[in-house]
DNA sequence: ATGCCTCAGCTCCTGAGA
């Protein structure tokens, strides 16, 4: 099965090349079976369910509007809906979890998967921020009981937050800024900590590796971006990973989302 | 660098994103 994320910056805009990426990806033989999206920037009621439906994908969402906004696609029924972080009195739609395959999550064979568009933060000491580590403490502590319900779990979408220096195009400039402050960075390792691992980094990637690059000034074209887009992979998940790649080709798109799409392949 | 680009909306500017 192949899993991806992708923060679509208004599935409005976005739909035709979303729906153009999943037909690309199984004219190549290598069809996504789930899809987590997020930024719809649209209200449950505009969701395209009937184009996706036609394309092969049911779906859930969790629908806002001008911000925010997340759905899960799946070529295989989702089950067990739940939308935001339960016990989180939150106005942003920011999460959408559900079960894909056979059992609830706890069998052989299904697992379970949490789309997030983690909070951008703004930065550091802003009202934005401690909104961000809030809502992180809050994910962290859920996500802490649904390993034990789910012990095969996916955690996926836009984090928001870089690991670390290789995953910035000028850690030097970009030095304690949003996405890459040592509190938003301990707040990733906890989720690591909880018995989760960044999927892309167990194989192999080519040097400067991003997920998300700015509009301006020739970000794409010049590589100036940041990995802030994230597959997070329970341990019971990890002996069945078999790939795992950022796929640039969206990007390359007239009028593209600024984050372009990562790829798991679990066998 | 309070700049660059893009999107939504009570749209001809503003807020937000990252």
């Amino acid at each position: 099965m192949r899993f991806a994320t992708w923060n679509v910056n208004s599935l409005g805009v976005r739909l035709p090349q979303v729906l153009d990426w999943l037909a690309a990806q199984e004219q190549a033989g290598q069809p996504v079976d789930v899809l987590a999206l997020q930024e719809l920037k649209l209200t449950d009621d505009k969701f395209p369910h009937e184009a996706l439906q036609a394309a092969g994908y049911q779906c859930a969402w969790h629908g806002q509007k001008t911000y925010n906004g997340v759905a899960l696609l799946s070529r295989l029924p989702l089950q067990a809906v739940v939308k935001n972080i339960p016990g989180f009195a939150d106005e942003q739609a920011r999460v959408i979890s559900a079960t894909v395959g056979e059992g609830d999550g706890d069998g052989t064979h299904s697992v379970r998967v949490v789309g997030a568009y983690f909070p951008n933060g703004q930065a550091p000491g802003s009202d934005k921020f401690a909104y961000k580590m809030d809502w992180l403490n809050a994910l962290r502590e859920w996500l802490r009981q649904e390993l034990v319900q789910h012990p095969r779990l996916l955690l996926m979408g836009d984090y928001n937050i870089t690991f670390d220096d290789a995953d910035v195009w000028d850690p030097e400039g970009l030095r304690d800024t949003i996405h890459c402050t040592r509190e938003e960075r301990e707040h990733l390792q906890a989720l690591i900590d909880l018995g989760l691992a960044d999927s892309l980094r167990r194989f192999e990637q080519p040097p400067k590796t991003y997920t998300w690059w700015d509009y301006r000034d020739l970000g794409f074209r010049r590589n100036r971006g940041m990995r802030i887009d994230h597959i997070l992979a329970s341990t019971a998940l990890l002996p069945h990973l078999s790939a795992c790649a950022v796929d640039k080709a969206p990007r390359k798109n007239e009028r593209p989302s600024d984050h372009t799409p990562v790829v798991l392949t679990v066998a």
